[in-house]
DNA sequence: CTAACCTACAACCAAATGGTTGTATCAACT
DNA sequence: AGTTGATACAACCATTTGGTTGTAGGTTAG
């Protein structure tokens, strides 16, 4: 879970896993639009396929990547958690008022 | 967004917000727990802080630690933006299978 | 008032992060 | 077969992170 979150704390790679939804576009391409080296996106790539964030299907010579939901799901649901005790805190403090 | 992120990819950090829902435990009472120095537990509690996901409150000489729902649930809208995109994927494939 | 407790903060250190360049591999086009 | 394009990966570097210890400032209890 660390490591997960830390894969989604970083806007090139949130971008890369927007652009990557419909899993058409390759490393190079992706790369292509940002200020900085092929090795780098290629890096941040490989951040997010580690936590399972994304996947690469080969093409010819290229690697298309594809975002996989699952992983996002999972981070969701953490949120969830941690949501669920805050509300689980509003109702006992209505049973408190209705106490009254 | 990256900093709201980067708090939550540490599990002593997400521990702290769970047990802080109620607000009523102090710094140094949620440090006892944990297998490392005070400072280091500050400093978690201080990361938390600067992003806005627990606030702290006076409470005789110690400061009580109380968690926001707010900035969690900035976070949650973040990742509900990055699934959007991918449902929006599904709806066009649906659509072009509609077209057979 | 003094001692004890809670917190803040600085200085320091090892390890991880995010970037670079360079080299190697591998598929495809001519 | 040789060249080009796409990717992988290692080595390196600056900065940040997550931890430590030590010092100092307030606040409460006795």
């Amino acid at each position: 879970m660390d490591r997960l979150f830390h894969a989604l704390a970083d806007a090139t790679r949130r971008d890369i896993l927007r652009r990557s939804v419909d899993g058409e576009l390759s490393v190079s391409r992706l790369a292509a639009d940002y200020p900085m080296s092929f090795a780098a996106v290629q890096k941040h790539v490989a951040v997010l396929e580690q936590v399972g964030l994304v996947t690469k299907v080969r093409r010819g010579r290229e690697l298309l990547v594809r975002s996989e939901p699952e992983a996002l799901r999972r981070a969701r649901e953490a949120l969830d958690q941690l949501e669920e005790a805050w509300r689980g805190r509003i109702q006992r403090m209505s049973a408190l008022l209705d106490e009254d």
